[in-house]
RNA sequence: GGCGCUGUAGCUCAAUUGGUUAGAGUCCCGGACUGUCGAUCCGGAGGUUGCGGGUUCGAUUCCCGUCAGCGUCGCCA
């Protein structure tokens, strides 16, 4: 070894040692007399000095040095001068004095100094990754997401969960999201794709008896990025035999316990609180809610369905609805203008025809530039069925279920961070359960999986598939945490018939079936348990437990926006020696189009 | 694909209503300094204002296009 201690350890018991320490140089303060420098790795921090009572081959080899520069340096462990210590670093009561200094690699000047005050630019960052990883908030995040990640493992290994790995290369279904492809130079003009997760293998390990499956599995959707969302994406991959709903939601309420535990020193009730898909909808429009704070949707469409208010009489009229959240204290916050901003946000971003208000007044009516349309008993019955207090901003939106779902979705978590509603340090766990089992195609007449095709209908909805699919619901679960979907899992469908039965809803004829699934589907015909599984997303559960705000800082190398790595410049072009193996040829691209 | 924000020195930012030679801090280079830890002090270098076009006597500023990063809607079973 280089070195016989890190740059973070050494303290007041190593005084008088001579020790070796490796590492970057961070900082270099030259007095004339004598240089200080901050030598980094990724422990910690010491201080090094080097002054003239060093030897001279020492204050030779310092004097080229510069910030990021790899260096080896020997000397002993000294107490700092009375009153030099310095609290900020945990080797702060201690120097060393250097008796020898290596170089053992310069470093040209770099575009950024990792722990500089004002963040560069991401795409600088990202550009000089390793750079940027030498950050001490990178560094705290990869460990982090290390310790999570074992947490994980140690649980599913004590809860005899058998750890597998499934194949990358595997087959197209093109169910769901866009697959990545991949071409084969063996069969040319086919492909294999990468996987959006290991499902289907996941559930034939448990027709083979695996009983308790459990993977870190890396998957890819070729799907535009968010915050929150990466094309290739890392899932902690479940899947159980002989269970139902609550087993495998009890397996997770325990893991999260004992991560927030572990990893953030927090102590999590149990069981987790459950809602179900309608209960979150109908309360906070949207079926991953925030529930660190209130704030919940009110629906006034009854009040609104007796008023001489056009805007609001129509849309009740015609079916549709009126519907209202309550921004506590939120007219020190919106003026006329902030929610002028508001009412913007939901008609460019949701298609809301717009965004009704009223101002609570100190005697509790309400005030508006719409409320003389109102009775005074149709505004305190508003006022009484929101609960606004004075001071409180009432926002409606009066539109369909849809576009007040998303609209006041949106308005919910935007006052919530407006008006400081939660601890940003808090963190809430909770389910929402029973999703419907299909959505409606907007385009076909004809219904699509809400999760995947296997989802197992509640027992008691198994009539509606026949009478009345849209109402069925599923056994499916969504872990949520402070309304991110952290991940999400279902009971599979084990009885042929019910298959059929879901198949046919979906569209799919038996034999379209069998070429898409055909082995799943044969794999279930030989002797399938009752099974069912979850995936959480582990990049977003580290962002969750790191309080960090997007997903790239999570992972070590992520891509952009247009799904490039800025690094490496992936995806490139490849040589055409490559495509003839391949046997692919490029279209022309059409400048027309 | 739509909408929005951003792009000025290596880095982080400023530049008044469209007006002289585009500034500051930091970094970098050189010098001074024996206790700093955001060291300090002196001096210096450093610019295709992302790119292309337009309007104008004059554009960092206004307009159009384009590229890149970010956010968001669509999309993500």
């Amino acid at each position: 070894m280089l070195r016989t201690h890190t740059c973070g350890e050494l303290n007041k018991e190593h005084i008088g040692q001579t020790v070796s320490l490796c590492g970057w140089v961070a900082k270099i303060r030259d007095h004339g007399g004598g240089k200080f420098i901050d030598l980094r790795d990724r422990y910690g921090i010491t201080q090094i000095v080097i002054d003239s009572t060093s030897p001279a081959a020492a204050m030779e080899s310092v004097q080229p040095v510069r910030p990021e520069w790899v260096i080896k340096v020997v000397g002993e462990v000294k107490t700092r001068p009375a009153g030099q210590d310095n609290p900020k670093i945990v080797t702060g009561e201690i120097e060393l004095h250097v008796t020898q200094l290596e170089v053992l690699n310069p470093c040209v000047t770099p575009p950024f100094v990792p722990n500089q005050k004002d963040l560069p630019n991401e795409d600088l960052r990202l550009k000089h990754r390793y750079l940027d990883l030498r950050r001490e908030s990178m560094q705290e995040t990869l460990v982090l997401r290390s310790r999570i990640i074992k947490a994980m493992r140690d649980y599913s290994a004590k809860h005899d969960f058998i750890d597998v790995e499934t194949p990358i290369l595997g087959r197209s279904t093109p169910e769901g999201a866009r697959d990545y492809l991949v071409p084969s130079r063996v069969h040319n003009g086919q492909f294999y794709a990468l996987p959006q997760s290991p499902q289907i293998y996941k559930q034939i390990m448990m027709v083979a008896g695996y009983d308790r499956y459990v993977q870190v599995a890396r998957c890819f959707r070729d799907e535009d990025l968010r915050a929150d969302r990466q094309p290739e994406f890392t899932q902690l991959d479940m899947e159980m035999s002989f269970v139902d709903s609550d087993d495998v939601i009890g397996i997770i309420d325990g893991m999260m316990q004992e991560l927030a535990k572990d990893i953030l020193g927090i102590d999590v009730q149990l069981p987790l609180p459950r809602i179900t898909y309608d209960d979150a909808m109908t309360r906070f429009g949207h079926d991953a809610p925030d529930m660190r704070f209130g704030v919940e949707i009110i629906d006034l469409t009854d009040i609104a369905k007796k008023t001489d208010f056009r805007v609001f009489r129509s849309v009740a009229d015609s079916g549709n609805f009126v519907r209202a959240i309550v921004a506590p204290g939120g007219q020190a916050k919106y003026s006329r203008r902030g929610i002028d901003e508001l009412t913007k946000f939901v008609q460019e971003n949701f298609g809301a025809k717009g965004l009704a208000w009223f101002r609570v007044e100190e005697d509790g009516t309400l005030n508006s530039t719409i409320a003389k349309n109102f009775e005074t008993s149709e505004l305190a019955e508003i006022a009484s069925k929101t609960e606004a207090k004075p001071g409180d901003l009432v926002l409606i939106i009066a539109d369909t279920w849809e576009t007040s779902c998303k609209a006041l979705y949106a308005l919910r978590k935007r006052i919530g961070i407006d008006l400081e509603l939660y601890d940003p340090k808090e963190m809430h766990f909770s389910w929402v359960v029973e999703f419907p089992m299909f959505e409606h195609d907007a385009e076909g007449d004809r219904w699509n999986a809400m999760h995947h095709p296997f989802t197992a209908p509640l027992e008691s909805d198994l009539e509606l598939l026949k009478t009345d699919p849209s109402k069925t619901r599923a056994q499916a679960y969504d872990l949520i945490i402070n309304g991110y979907e952290a991940g999400g899992g279902t009971i599979r469908i084990h009885d042929s018939g019910v298959q059929q039965q879901v198949f046919g809803l979906l569209g799919l004829d038996e034999q379209s079936a069998q070429e898409r699934f055909g082995f799943l589907l044969d794999a279930l015909k030989y002797g399938a348990p009752p099974h069912g599984g979850i995936a959480l997303g582990i990049d977003r559960v580290v962002m969750l437990f790191g309080g960090l705000e997007n997903i790239r800082d999570c992972i070590a190398f992520p891509k952009t926006q247009k799904a490039t790595d800025m690094m490496t410049e992936a995806p490139n072009i490849v040589e055409a020696t490559q495509l003839t193996e391949l046997g692919i040829e490029l279209a022309q691209k059409d400048d027309d189009e």
